[in-house]
DNA sequence: CAGTGGTCTAGACCACTCC
DNA sequence: GAGTGGTCTAGACCACTGA
């Protein structure tokens, strides 16, 4: 809306400057809010948000009660992809199958609900479904679904397609770990003694509520991501 | 630095409700700055931060003059970041301290140059590298550097650092794995019995040739990957 | 014209870290 | 305790839009 420059534009920019210049090296300290503040003759705010921007876009690293500092030479944002589980058995051109083991419907006990941060007796769904490429086992996933908020679910369907189309404006946090399979894990797998288990938890969250919790098991001889 | 949510969290967070619940279709027009001032009783500058952060987050979409309104739905990439170790730490404010536990530089015997798609004889320079957080190892990065590609590298840096200024134009192909670890490793890693690694490689090429191979491995109970 | 977002100010309180 | 960043407030001026 505005032509000119607004003040913590120019702010950034200087302290771009000064790092490009070489004047504050990678590591090294910047001043701090209240020195930026005396030094360009502008209040706390406007350097507030000048510094916060920058931090935000990976220049600069603040640690409250400590300082800010230049951020080290970003290497690239380095993402990989997390396909839903036909999609990744897809792109290897094998064929997709998948039964349900397992499936009950039942109200969230307490120590489930607190874990989920849902209300006490919610009403869930659970399955556990095992997903085969060329019936060689890749994906054991096992996955809670708060029926209050996906009323539509059935078990006929992929949880994956169905949360897809029923919760578009959904949000998902995702992890990826390794963890030693329990026995039964091990097992539906067709998992060797000693192998490990690459695990995938999907959050999926609609409005700020919990809609789907679902970790994937993958046996680790058989299953990598990759970009 | 604090742990209950700030306001301006709050109000992101209630127009995310808002928008996931339907109330606020895409495309709908969200109450303004001022409207929410008087409907949430806070601050101009609050409503305005969040509203802000969610115009870069894309969730909306803001028109100087106009109004704010819900963005069309984003398809979801679904990707997870791999942060640079240096980078993961940092995010968990913790400090990053680091040791070289060999170094060797050699020609490449014939089955590591066909590995890594070289011609054998390619000079490389070796090197494992044990990173913790607060003295607790979480990656033990074992590196191949073709020293034809990267002239420039010296055992004193971070392969990480020296390869994005040394290569900027590089790309890096990535995967991510779960594997047990072997003895060695287990024990510079101070991991437990049973416990699981979580491997990823890093094949960072440069004008078509292999610049620098990477495994990194991380010990299950500490170490997950997070978006 | 009234309403919108964009910006800025000069204070303030807090949690945290380091000494 | 002094210093840091994190946040919040209650005002303000501006450029822009649309009826």
């Amino acid at each position: 809306m505005t032509d000119i420059a607004a003040r913590y534009q120019t702010v950034k920019q200087h302290i771009l400057d000064r790092i490009g210049s070489g004047d504050w090296p990678p590591g090294a300290r910047i001043p701090s809010e209240n020195e930026l503040v005396a030094e360009l003759g502008i209040s706390r705010m406007t350097v507030n948000r000048a510094v916060r921007e920058l931090a935000q876009e990976g220049r600069v690293v603040r640690l409250g009660g400590v300082g800010s500092f230049v951020a080290e030479p970003q290497s690239a944002p380095e993402t990989i992809a997390i396909p839903p589980i036909a999609q990744w058995i897809a792109g290897r051109g094998r064929a997709h199958r998948w039964r349900v083991v397992e499936s009950a419907r039942f109200e969230a006990r307490p120590e489930l609900a607190r874990l989920y941060g849902l209300p006490a007796g919610t009403r869930l769904a659970f399955a556990l479904i095992l997903h085969a490429e060329n019936d060689r086992p890749v994906q054991l996933e096992e996955r809670h679904i708060n029926l209050d908020a996906v009323p539509s679910y059935a078990e006929t369907e992929l949880p994956d397609d169905m949360l897809a189309r029923a919760l578009p404006g959904a949000t998902t946090h995702t992890t990826v770990e390794a963890v030693p399979p329990n026995r039964r894990t091990a097992e539906l797998l067709d998992m060797k003694a000693q192998e490990s288990c690459l695990l995938i938890t999907k959050r999926v969250e609609n409005a700020g509520i919990v809609a789907s919790i679902a970790r994937l098991f993958h046996p680790g001889s058989r299953f990598r991501l990759e970009n």
